[in-house]
RNA sequence: GCCGCGUUCGUCUAGGGGUCUAGGACGCCGGCCUCUCACGCCGGUAACACGGGUUCAAAUCCCGUACGCGGUACCA
């Protein structure tokens, strides 16, 4: 047992991001690995941004990837509520600590006045100006009024803001569990706002004051948070507490290495929400083992894990600090590669009820058998029913440029031939139909492949698929000999 | 602009002073097996961003440059 506590902190935005996964799926490994508790807070301190169903998405997609969570809003746990929007007491005090400390103090410009300091100290060399220990004395805060006047503004409910007060001229130091010493000068940190003016704390705050209560060890969160993480330790500092580790991931970039955005996603095809990788079938296994090899690796050779396997596997330290590029036929491979690790049982019932759902009369016996044809050879599920047509069907069209390459002048008739002898024979084996087919290619002196090719176009359509002779046993003397004499009569 | 973080095959990566004429995986190409094939097997293609240093020796350490990404909100 140890006492690693981590988290995955999203806020209810909106839907769960493929980043987001992975993020979760980091915390949570370490958590399983050590024997400690993995947490779920929604971080919903933006009200303007508030999507109402975005938890329940976050909730349904970690549950699909197979993350339980230990604690969180729906599922209880010591050190709750975990949900920001229901701790404000607790954000407030520590607010009023910090003021109270001279770590903190009012401000009570407001967006207008900030576009006003913007716009006048913009220049080229400084397009952004911030808030901070440079400008802060020209603005309207407890730092340049007088305490009267504060008092007066905050009795009459003046809207204002709580900003943290970072001295100048010191260095900010931290070691980051995947980069190392990471530091930043003071003098660019700039005045965060840590509580605003409508009362609600900005993540700054809320993040650090629940990782302290909720006894969080280890802060594993996306890059998009290294620069701000100087402006989090400093409020450890001042309010007297320990930091936790620090781990920044690399971010998920496009398969072009731009941003990941949802726009740039969609325009290259690819999916950027964990739903949608469920909706479109993929093996939530495979995507977890793909996204956990995004960014880490075991340090040997393995590359296909299941959860468990990833659990006793990973480790903070084998995570890479450079953004990588997501790969979506890397995903593919690894959604075969799980495909083919299910028990064949397991992945019939799947293929019954899609099957059943694409609106396929069959019964699982059958499709037990196509089961068995297919399981090796497709790289998702889905391609047991787009794959599988003329198992449950006769084909109603043939493949043209089958026709142009393999159906000659004689197929007809030799085909024809094969029809009759099927219905003679009522082969029951794959090998009973090799010899019936080999009987006819061999009387008439006709290479094999003379015979195969046009079997196999006219009893499928198409020029692919599993073994031929597997695949005519499958379908049983009747519907071949059937299927056969209506290719012959189509194609001639 | 400023600050931070990065940079090994197209992509994910191993490697952290000599064992590197740089290893694996995906993709791609070729072959094998075969009657076909989306499986499998074998083989091939392909990379240390650039420039300086340190060292007997640098992909590996240091500095600089370039490029990429992130941050620079009363968003997270």
């Amino acid at each position: 047992m140890s006492n690693v506590r981590v988290r995955f902190a999203p806020s209810p935005t909106g839907y769960l991001h493929i980043g987001g996964l992975r993020t979760a799926l980091y915390n949570y490994l370490l958590a399983r690995q050590t024997g400690g508790a993995f947490i779920l807070r929604i971080e919903d301190t933006d009200r303007s941004r508030f999507v109402e169903d975005a938890e329940a998405d976050i909730l349904g997609a970690l549950a699909w990837a197979g993350l339980e969570v230990d604690e969180g809003p729906h599922v209880g746990g010591d050190v709750g509520p975990y949900r920001q929007s229901e701790r404000s007491d607790l954000y407030a005090k520590h607010a009023a600590d910090l003021i109270k400390s001279g770590a903190a103090y009012h401000a009570f410009d407001t967006p207008e006045d900030l576009d006003a300091m913007r716009e006048r100290l913009k220049s080229p060399e400084n397009p952004t100006p911030r808030y901070d220990c440079h400008t802060r004395g020209d603005m309207r805060n407890s730092l340049t009024l007088s305490p009267d006047e504060v008092q007066q503004l905050l009795d009459a409910g003046t809207p204002h803001v709580i900003r943290l007060k970072v001295e100048p001229g010191q260095t900010v130091t931290f070691t980051d569990a995947v980069r190392d010493e990471v530091s930043f000068a003071s003098d660019v940190v700039d005045d965060q706002i840590l509580v605003k003016s409508d009362g609600m704390p900005t993540y700054h705050l809320a993040n650090v004051v629940d990782d302290h209560h909720m006894g969080i060890t280890h802060v594993i969160r996306g890059e998009e948070w290294l620069s701000s993480t100087p402006k989090h330790i400093l409020l450890y500092r001042a309010l007297g507490w320990d930091a936790p580790t620090m781990a920044h991931l690399p971010l998920i970039l496009s398969p072009t290495g731009g941003k990941l955005s949802k726009r740039a996603a969609e325009r290259q095809g690819i999916p950027v929400l964990v739903k949608q990788y469920q909706d479109a079938g993929y093996e939530a296994e495979a995507l977890v083992n793909y996204l956990a090899l995004l960014g880490w690796n075991p340090g040997d050779e393995r590359e296909v894990f299941d959860l468990e396997g990833l659990c006793s596997a990973f480790s903070l330290d084998r995570v890479g600090s450079a953004g990588v590029q997501f790969d979506m036929d890397k995903l593919a491979w690894f959604n075969g590669q799980h495909l083919r690790s299910i028990p064949a049982d397991v992945l019939t019932d799947r293929a019954l009820g899609l099957l059943k759902a694409a609106g396929v009369d069959t019964d699982a016996e059958y499709v037990a058998r196509v089961v068995e044809l297919m399981q090796d050879r497709i790289s998702m599920a889905d391609d047991l029913v787009s794959a599988t047509g003329y198992f449950f069907e006769d084909p109603v069209a043939y493949d043209p440029t089958g026709i142009k390459k393999r159906w000659k002048d004689d197929s007809a008739e030799l085909v024809m031939a094969y029809a009759d002898a099927l219905e003679a024979a009522l082969p029951a084996s794959a090998e009973d139909y090799e010899v019936a087919l080999r009987d006819i290619t061999t009387s008439r002196e006709v290479g094999a492949g003379r015979l195969i090719h046009p079997v196999r176009l006219g009893v499928s359509g198409v020029t692919f698929g599993p073994g031929l002779f597997e695949m005519l046993a499958v379908l049983g003397p009747d519907v071949c000999a059937r299927r056969l004499r209506k290719a012959a009569a189509t194609l001639g």
